[in-house]
DNA sequence: AAATGACGTTGACATTTGTCACGCTTTTTG
DNA sequence: CAAAAAGCGTGACAAATGTCAACGTCATTT
């Protein structure tokens, strides 16, 4: 699986053969069952983690008990808890997959040795990282300007794998709204069609 | 008022006096008066910008003519679109001046420069974008898990030098509530006290 | 193969939130 | 200082969205 990973890596900066065999000796592979979580509220995120298949999602629990998916991960992905792995802090958030997966894993420790040793590498990172904001402003501006129908159709837009690969209620909670009304909305839809 | 500055940056990073020289060597200050904007939709966002003093907003219109508030900024922090900054294409955002206000403003080709040069501010730089990315998940929860009431509270709480610096019907825009319903939260919560 | 639970849909109704219209006060501007 | 605009609040009503309960289907597990 790893030569999955390793084109992925390369359209974003140029590795050398070299580089890129550092990288894979300090990668593992791992196996992950549907519904098994990687991540429990609580614990510290150590660890670098690309989704080679399969699929996860990032989320949270609210006081009434109630949760909400923050971000999806799907294959050529990674999925994290940034705030937990940069901060060291106990995660507030859980990662469950919602199908079997491997993913690619790296421990924190060698990660950050990789990018200390290899420029190309915390380039990567940096335009990742750019790249994630960038799209967290995009969701924001989505969930302050649209209504439920709009965000509907934009998320069906812009990620039609990720839409294809969750469960609905799933994509409500990461929309914001219920359940309920995203299936209304989609009624209205193959009337329409 | 470069001190200001100066004392932010030191509680981020160490930064030697002679690299600080370089870093105010190669900035300027302008004063900005109220309502003036610094980016306006198409432009490209070419600059590093430190608010000294006063406040602004980064807003963008919507299909239907309505604007949507996507950030403030005030004193002590940065104001900026990263996208267009980092990608140079042209903003779909406009930055406005929401009372008179001076900056510390560094062109992309000099800071880019001082970031090549002194490796704290480049490490600054990306622990900045790290909390910014963290900051956002932080506000994509709220937005999709809170009712108009929370979010409110939470942003009062979260930020009351912001709260306290902007129109209220913009701080409706930024939690994407109508000017109406903030006004009656707003009177619900002086009748309880 | 049966049992279980996940998943999606729907109706009825409650609640939240938005929209429109208006007026008053404060701030800004010429 | 006077005029104009911004800012904030509020009533009446409309629209959007949530909640609760129930049902059928499909997939997974044992």
């Amino acid at each position: 699986m790893f030569e999955v990973f390793e084109k992925y890596l390369r359209q974003w900066v140029e590795i050398s053969d070299e580089e890129m065999k550092l990288i894979r000796a300090a990668s593992f592979e791992r196996k992950i069952r549907k519904w098994q979580s990687i991540l429990h509220e609580g614990e510290v995120w150590k660890i670098a983690c690309f989704i080679t298949t399969g699929c996860f999602r990032l989320y949270r629990f609210s006081a009434d008990g109630t949760d909400h998916t923050l971000r999806f991960g799907v294959e050529n992905w990674w999925i994290s808890d940034q705030e937990s792995y940069n901060l060291e802090k106990p995660s507030e958030y859980n990662i469950e997959a919602l199908a079997a997966s491997t993913i690619i894993v790296w421990t924190k420790e060698k990660w950050e040795e990789l990018r200390e040793t290899i420029p190309a590498l915390k380039l990567f990172n940096e335009r990742l990282l750019a790249r994630g904001y960038e799209t967290s402003q995009q969701r924001i501006y989505s969930l302050i300007s649209n209504s439920a129908e709009e965000k509907y159709l934009e998320f069906q837009k812009t990620y039609p794998k990720v839409f294809n690969s969750v469960p609905l209620h799933m994509v409500a909670s990461y929309l914001g709204i219920s359940r309920e009304t995203l299936s209304r909305i989609r009624k209205d839809f193959t009337r329409r069609d």
